[in-house]
DNA sequence: TTAGGGTTAG
């Protein structure tokens, strides 16, 4: 056999009879002819019988081929790591591309321990690392969320004037993005001379990850504006979260378009994040209509439909899409449920609900997890069954959690029952709530109640644990901004327009026989000053400004942190007639849709 | 002679 058809061969499962001429062929010809071989295997099997080949063609224990064999065999694809490691350690003296091939390949793995140990061994033996070592390792750390390690590897990585490899950077950042070390991560960035499409994606990925939505889209618009944007599907549908978790809307909308144009056919996941982001911004229409028209369906985009539904009150279509989902054989897991329990509770449908309950653990074995019972116990809660929630919680057989406690103590408070909240306070209390809206809930009921001492005795306890109330605030949308209003805010640059809009707004509702809800407002002080209280809450400067700002007839979306009051419920309804708009209020728990003076929840929240 | 970074939905 000549020597030229020795190397093009490549089917090495017919080898030939005799092993190369080796006088034929100098070293060279003989290792690439090696690699090869190995190159060609699919399977540990047929590696295997290379491997031995080789080793009997008598030109294998030399390093080089002994770390190719490593490198071309794809050995930790087949879950054959032990078998590299035993190759690796017939060599005789591994230099750093050898211990790199074993900290990669454990890496790939999944087996980062291991791959940390090999570096270990590395510079005990003496052996150099260099630039293609620190990325795996801090791939490593990354997956084990090992701070210290990381933070100890990069000191390393440093000394030996790694800090400017692009490479390097990039996983440096997304080490501390999963660490959590978002300042390292950010500093890592800003130090970059060049900065890649990996950098960007791995710092908007680290802001995404810890749930700095607003960071998310400012990094993704200096990406835009510094010209390094390719529109890579995984980083648009971190900006279409960060959109959700915003509520924005217009910015959510101008990242479909930016998918549409630039990525052909959409994946389930995409399409998932979509649906999503219209639902949470209040489109559900629009969600609705692309759950429909989806091609492939996970339990994914079942829950996002569902959860969604049922925070826009919709529980009847909810169950509908939940029994759709069982008909197309997708089983539901705990998420589901959550969704279909809350999709019961928001729409008062009380019978359906224990029904779900029971089906859960019956027909699909998912024990109940704490958020299913306070699913429940929101559920009997908001339909005013008050004592019959007190006795489930008593009866549940793991240990009710704040969450629990705190839908109790709501449900007493919007059927004034002081009793049973004074218990749900104490468990709250016990469970070392930080929580201030607990404290307030509670001091609000005995406000309401006229009894000032407790109100009193509340609120030092909540001076004495350095509790403060948290602010309500409003976010609205206007010409692609997000606009913060908090309650009684002056801070704003309009803010003398949007006072001055309040109180015409105030003059119209007189006229639609508005009053002022003051039993809210539970501050000892009289009716004038309560009222004046009323017209500073962030939800009404926020329509204001969104009066002043849009034009007739377009629709306002809210996004609110607390739950709404009666009063901005009451007004906000009137609103919606007299300004004629349609207006959207997202609050911690549901969506409300004012339109032609009533609204969505008919006043079941 | 060989090898490297980021990456998505509830």
């Amino acid at each position: 056999m000549a020597g030229t058809s020795v190397l093009q061969r490549t089917n090495f499962f017919s080898p030939p009879a005799d092993p190369p001429q080796s006088s034929d062929l100098n070293l060279r010809l003989k290792e690439q002819h090696c690699l090869s071989l190995l190159k060609s295997c699919n399977n540990l099997e047929e590696f295997k019988q290379a491997h031995a080949q080789i080793v009997k063609w008598g030109f294998f224990w030399n390093s080089f081929s002994a770390s190719n064999l490593v490198a071309a065999s794809a050995l930790s694809d087949w879950g054959s790591m032990d078998y590299a490691c035993s190759i690796f350690r017939q060599i005789d003296d591994p230099g750093t591309f050898e211990f790199n091939t074993m900290i990669r390949a454990y890496v790939k793995d999944m087996n980062f321990g291991e791959a940390l140990a090999f570096y270990c061994e590395m510079l005990e033996r003496g052996v150099e690392p260099d630039n293609f070592t620190y990325p795996a390792l801090f791939k490593a750390c990354a997956w084990l969320k090992a701070k210290e390690e990381g933070m100890q590897i990069h000191g390393h990585s440093f000394k030996l004037g790694f800090e400017t490899d692009v490479y390097v950077q990039n996983s440096l950042i997304n080490m501390y993005g999963k660490c959590g070390q978002i300042e390292h991560a950010g500093a890592v960035f800003e130090q970059m001379d060049e900065k890649s499409v990996a950098s960007w994606s791995a710092i908007i990925a680290a802001y995404a990850s810890l749930g700095m939505w607003s960071e998310c889209l400012m990094v993704f618009g200096n990406m835009s504006s510094e010209g390094c944007w390719r529109p890579e599907e995984s980083t648009l549908v971190t900006v279409l979260s960060a959109c959700t978790h915003l509520s924005a809307l217009d910015l959510g909308k101008c990242t479909h378009g930016a998918l549409l144009r630039n990525i052909s056919g959409l994946n389930v996941i995409v399409q998932t994040s979509l649906i999503d982001m219209y639902v949470k911004c209040g489109c559900l229409e629009k969600g609705l209509s692309l759950f429909h028209r989806m091609a492939e369906r996970n339990r994914m985009s079942y829950t996002v439909m569902i959860s969604g539904l049922a925070m826009h009150g919709h529980g009847e279509e909810a169950l509908r899409i939940y029994s759709m989902m069982l008909e197309e054989g997708i089983e539901p897991d705990d998420v589901v449920y959550v969704g279909v329990l809350s999709a019961c509770s928001h729409a008062g449908l009380i019978d359906e609900g224990f029904e779900c309950f029971d089906r859960m653990k019956s027909e699909h074995g998912i024990e109940p997890a704490v958020q299913h019972y306070g699913c429940m116990v929101d559920l009997m809660g908001k339909a005013g069954m008050i004592n019959e929630a007190l006795e489930f919680i008593n009866s549940m057989p793991i240990e009710p959690n704040d969450v629990v406690w705190r839908s109790l103590l709501s449900a007493c408070r919007v059927h004034c029952n002081l009793e049973i909240a004074e218990i749900a306070a104490k468990h709250l209390f016990q469970l070392s709530s930080q929580n201030p809206g607990d404290y307030v809930i509670l001091s609000n009921m005995y406000a309401q109640a006229e009894k000032w001492p407790e109100v009193a005795k509340i609120r030092m306890e909540m001076a004495r644990k350095g509790l403060n109330q948290v602010p309500g605030f409003s976010l609205v949308e206007v010409g692609r901004r997000i606009h913060k209003f908090v309650s009684q805010d002056t801070s704003h640059p309009l803010c003398k327009s949007i006072y001055e809009m309040i109180h015409q707004m105030e003059w119209q509702l007189k006229f639609e026989g508005y009053t002022p809800e003051t039993s809210q407002v539970l501050l000892d002080v009289d009716e004038e000053e309560k009222a004046q209280r009323l017209k500073g809450h962030s939800q009404k400067l926020a329509i204001a400004f969104a009066l002043i700002h849009t034009s007739q007839g377009t629709p306002i979306r809210i996004a609110r942190n607390l739950r709404m009051c009666n009063d901005c419920h009451s007004y906000t309804k009137l609103i919606s007639i007299i300004y004629e708009r349609e207006i959207t209020v997202r609050d911690r728990n549901r969506f409300h849709h004012f339109k032609d003076g009533t609204c969505s929840c008919r006043d079941y929240w």
